[in-house]
DNA sequence: TTGAAAACCATGAAATCCCATAATATCCCA
DNA sequence: TGGGATATTATGGGATTTCATGGTTTTCAA
């Protein structure tokens, strides 16, 4: 499970280190699946099991009707097509490609944010106006009751 | 089951013992997952369950349609992008991290208390106040326990 | 041959382990 | 039921390990 946010910086060989706890959470696997987001300038990715679960999910739809084979096939352009399987090394660094250090307008540090299942990579000034929007938008929404119930 | 409440001290390198009451509720994962809470100066906690739960609810409400994506991910990055997994060591203490200190404004000791399902830790003194706001709140309310006293 | 990427050391700071101690709680048997 | 023996907790402090990060060397392909 990936928790927590912090900000390592990159070097100038585009290197920053996946921080401990996220690597404990992928695993022995060693490697973490990463992609340009759609929705805004910032990545996305996760551990082997996400990926599986998102081409299951796909299919899943396109079986039940829910998403049309022409969706399906966008959906897995942006996602599947985009990411790139990186694996760190002994010290536990990755090399950002260049196209997603420009995507997510990352220069000296990275800001990782795990949400559960994934994790997102911000440029850290944006990710603190992100989340001052995500602070706004958590107050005028219903607690999450996980917290009071068993 | 989170029961009771204790106060500990935190010492010059931050470290607090967790209560050994909740070390036996969180069963053998020998970690408590700890955030700073949206809704006051205290932290928020409690074991993996409690994270799965929170998770799954997540989920769960947003397939039911009672959540839209963006106030899930609001939610996802105000509490598991907070939450942080603090293990235990073999005297079961964690080292609280500075952002959480600052947060709940704890200096010398840390009161937690048992809230069944997760737990709260307060700076002791502010803690004293929250409970006399809190006895006043049930004494206006029914009691809940009213049906099994005799 | 040369440029880029990958593997390999090196280091300071922080987290974790380990040992020690005092206080409290629990046990056990007379 | 008392009361001493034993185990458990909470806490302090030094030793060790891990982590993040910078730099150097090696590899490999163009």
């Amino acid at each position: 499970m990936f928790l927590s946010t912090t900000t390592h910086s990159i070097d100038a060989k585009g290197r920053t280190s996946v921080p401990s706890a996220f690597r404990d959470a992928v695993g022995d696997e060693s490697a973490v699946f990463l992609w340009p987001s759609a929705r805004g300038p910032f990545l996305e990715g996760g551990g082997k099991a996400l990926m599986e679960s998102i081409q299951r999910e796909i299919f899943d739809r396109v079986a039940d009707g829910s998403l049309s084979p022409e969706d399906a096939e966008a959906q897995q352009m942006m996602l599947l097509g985009e990411a790139q399987r990186l694996a760190y090394d002994k010290t536990g660094r990755i090399v950002l490609p260049e196209l997603f250090r420009t995507h997510a307008d990352l220069s000296s540090s990275a800001t990782f944010v795990g949400l559960g299942n994934r994790f997102q990579v911000w440029e850290p000034a944006a990710h603190e106006a992100r989340k001052a929007a995500m602070q706004d938008r958590v107050k005028s929404t219903p607690l999450v009751m996980g917290i009071v119930r068993p």
